[in-house]
DNA sequence: CCGAATGGGGAGTGTCACTCTCCATTCATG
DNA sequence: CATGAATGGAGAGTGACACTCCCCATTCGG
């Protein structure tokens, strides 16, 4: 397959395709002559997970690169390159928020939270600050507390890491021990796909309990 | 306060304000003069609101004058408002999905657990589409199937929608019965903040179950 | 009274994800 | 074997977007 065989199969077009060989989102074809080169079914898969990364998981070129530098070098543990895509796919915090002190106080919420639910996380990774800037918002709304053990919004947060602890062995069941492409491909479609469809879910359940509530009154 | 005062206690600057102003997204001040207006802390929270959606959201600005402009409509019922609210945040189907026959598939699969779960949503609610989306996604690298009757994703599903549909009501009942404004900050807030946690805590419960298996071999 | 700040609004900027254009080379068809 | 379409490679251009700058007449504050 030439890259117009790879344009139709994907319906990404040939322009765009060159873009993300140029930007080393996609590995380059087989070649077979100066201006020739292959492709196969390998990347027709990249292709769409590039495109689910950048639609789905809202990442931008940049951090997709990142994620799949991580996940394609062999050296990389796959723990680490998960670790890696974990991080792409967390917004950066931003500087105005990290000197905000209630931001310093919802990372002390959040380390006592991993603490106590007993999470191996890598000391660095940014999910923490995601949790805490989630926080600092709810607490400035009043729909959390941060100042004082807080043990009806703890409670619920410990439930929600019962719960998602409970079905990460399940999600992380069907990743093959060995192929490491389809290693990378499950973690990350399994990350960004069923974090919408949870997000989805989350949010019937909530136009539910709205419609129960406000709905017809 | 003016506008100034407003700009040092949001962080935001100005020229941004002014922006907002022009937009839409935030509402004039009481006008002291004819260039002069009077601002208050509603205004402060507003930005600050702006900005959740914003950043945490990653909503466009268009779409956060979407939301608020259905928030704010006083005409507009509470629950309707939360459902423009909820379309606004779901990104569009792209059209190259939408002809796709598995989408069709995938919306039957979402017709049925909607169904089967008794939520009640309006039937042009847009969160169908994402759900559906993130189903073909799932399908298209063998973490579900589509075809045929999948109990394995099937119940996984129902387990998400009974924690969530529980969790819902809580989630709802910190929102007061009358004061609109504050109506619109909690659903708005309690909408795009506790997702953002949500997903913070799974993608913790990923990592941790990712180093209990892959880690340190 | 006078420099700084204000509201209003048009125009400019930087970023990003493409998308276009060009070229020499190669393929596919008649 | 001729010829038009397709290819790989790379620089430049595009359109959307979220600001950001600038200008003006007016008003505030010391």
């Amino acid at each position: 397959m030439r890259i117009g065989g790879l344009s139709t199969a994907t319906g990404v077009p040939v322009a765009t395709l060159k873009y993300y060989l140029r930007e080393g989102l996609l590995h380059a074809g087989r070649a077979t002559a100066v201006n020739q080169a292959d492709y196969d079914e390998s990347h027709v898969r990249r292709v769409r997970l590039v495109r689910s990364l950048l639609e789905l998981g809202r990442l931008s070129i940049a951090e997709v690169a990142d994620v799949l530098a991580a996940a394609d070098d062999p050296e990389v543990p796959i723990h680490t390159a998960f670790g890696h895509a974990q991080d792409a796919m967390a917004p950066e915090v931003a500087e105005a928020h990290r000197d905000d002190p209630r931001f310093a106080v919802a990372r002390t919420v959040v380390d006592r939270f991993v603490e106590r639910n007993d999470l191996r996380l890598r000391p660095e990774a940014r999910v923490c600050d995601m949790l805490a800037e989630a926080l600092v918002l709810l607490a400035e709304f009043g729909l959390t507390r941060l100042d004082e053990p807080d043990p009806i919004g703890e409670a619920q947060f410990d439930a929600y890491a019962a719960f998602f602890r409970a079905s990460a062995a399940g999600d992380l069941a069907c990743v093959p021990d060995t192929d490491r492409i389809q290693q990378v491909e499950y973690t990350v479609v399994g990350t960004v796909a069923v974090e919408a469809a949870i997000n989805a879910i989350r949010r019937m359940a909530l136009e539910d309990a709205s419609e129960r509530r406000f709905g017809a009154g």
